[in-house]
DNA sequence: GAATAAAAAACGGACGTTCATTTTCTTTAT
DNA sequence: ATAAAGAAAATGAACGTCCGTTTTTTATTC
């Protein structure tokens, strides 16, 4: 046989590294074998190693590949947001962070299996020192905001923005690993209503708050 | 051999759980093994099913013991609120779910576990209708707080409550198990003191707010 | 037929659970 | 007071199965 082409093997590893994910997202690392794998992939057991070394290589494999996707899909999200602490686009935030969550379920269930079985090892880079990139990506626009006086006194909008992108993370992830049906007792689009109107009102001047609300409170009730 | 008394029987299978919740928050459920399990708590391998028909029912006897422990610290928690919108009083929230975070990691790392082995099957209740529980629990208050004209027209207390629960928690969290260390790039008084503000300055009418800042804005700076 | 991929078989060990056996301690009989 | 009896608890070897991985064999393509 001669040497598969770099795109047969790819395509091949897509294969293995689809099933072995969805294996493991429906009933954890441990739990899932590598006949499993082998069986749902449509690939002799011994095959797999002609692939990977290790069954952990496997996972590392998925994740490493997952996190270049949704670090390419949060860079999009961030990228459409001109004016961070405006709440139209804190409202487009959270519900972009709803989709990513939502259509990459599976991704945030491998971040709790590396939590437990690996120590967050692959997944700490998510969370470590994300208000500085923020700053990063937002510094100069935090800073015309203050110096426009859009922030009340003393509000620094780094933390803030960085609370309202985790409060929306973390409110679709008790939706939909967490079997919280509707745990704010509102349904998706009153929540990122509600939430928004929180830290929009949290954080904006007076001036600032009147303008908004002639302009947008009609939109965001709930 | 005479029967063991109830209080006995009681005393070994904490001793056994205790064993067994180590080694499941330190590698795991199906990585842990009932050997090791029997090993740690100095019992034979066999004598673990004179108390436990199977391994399964150890992990679930352990949730079962500490979700009532947790829901006696949540309720004492929110039985020294006596005014749930007030800053100081959601500042002493956050502080306290950081203190049930931190004191009783384990149990969240518990919670993962299920998600991931069980459906999250044990954990459900954790934040299925959170929100009409918080309404249950104060929900005269959230009135009165409305009638006195303490929030903004048009907010609604409970969900707004909830999320600054929910934030809270995610935070500490975040902070304790998912390696975001300072991920707010503040420490966690200050952290709580800008978290608390938000949801303050997101909520409370302006007459109250000027009272609020006249009175305790010093002590929330950060 | 040379080289590589794929499949199948085999390996050593660990798993959850069962079970025959031994140990432990109260109760009863002497 | 002490020994025998008996019931419950504790033990660890044994069972059958499955695990991750390695090795051997077979199939495929040039």
């Amino acid at each position: 046989m001669p040497k598969l082409s770099a795109a047969a093997i790819r395509g091949k590893k897509d294969t293995i590294e689809d099933a072995a994910r969805e294996l493991f997202i429906k009933q954890g690392f441990h739990a899932t074998s590598m006949r499993d794998i082998s069986k749902r992939a449509m690939v002799s057991l011994g095959n797999l190693y002609n692939y990977y070394p290790t069954k952990d290589s496997i996972f590392e494999s998925i994740i490493d590949r997952y996190l270049t996707v949704i670090d390419e899909q949060l860079k999009s999200i961030f990228a459409e947001i001109d004016e961070p602490m405006e709440p139209a686009n804190l409202r487009k935030l959270g519900a972009n962070v709803g989709k990513l969550v939502n259509e990459h379920s599976d991704f945030w269930l491998l971040m709790y299996i590396d939590v437990l079985e690996f120590q967050n090892r692959h997944f700490r880079k998510m969370f470590d020192g994300i208000t500085d990139r923020f700053r990063k990506i937002f510094g100069d626009k935090f800073a015309a905001a203050e110096a426009r006086g859009d922030l009340r006194m003393g509000v620094d909008a780094a933390p803030v923005f960085t609370a309202a992108y985790m409060q929306f993370f973390n409110y679709f992830l008790v939706e939909k690993l967490f079997g919280g049906n509707r745990h704010l007792g509102l349904d998706d689009e009153q929540a990122l209503n509600c939430l928004t109107k929180v830290f929009a009102y949290g954080t904006l001047s007076e001036q600032n708050l009147s303008r908004f609300k002639r302009s947008a409170n009609k939109s965001l009730s709930g």
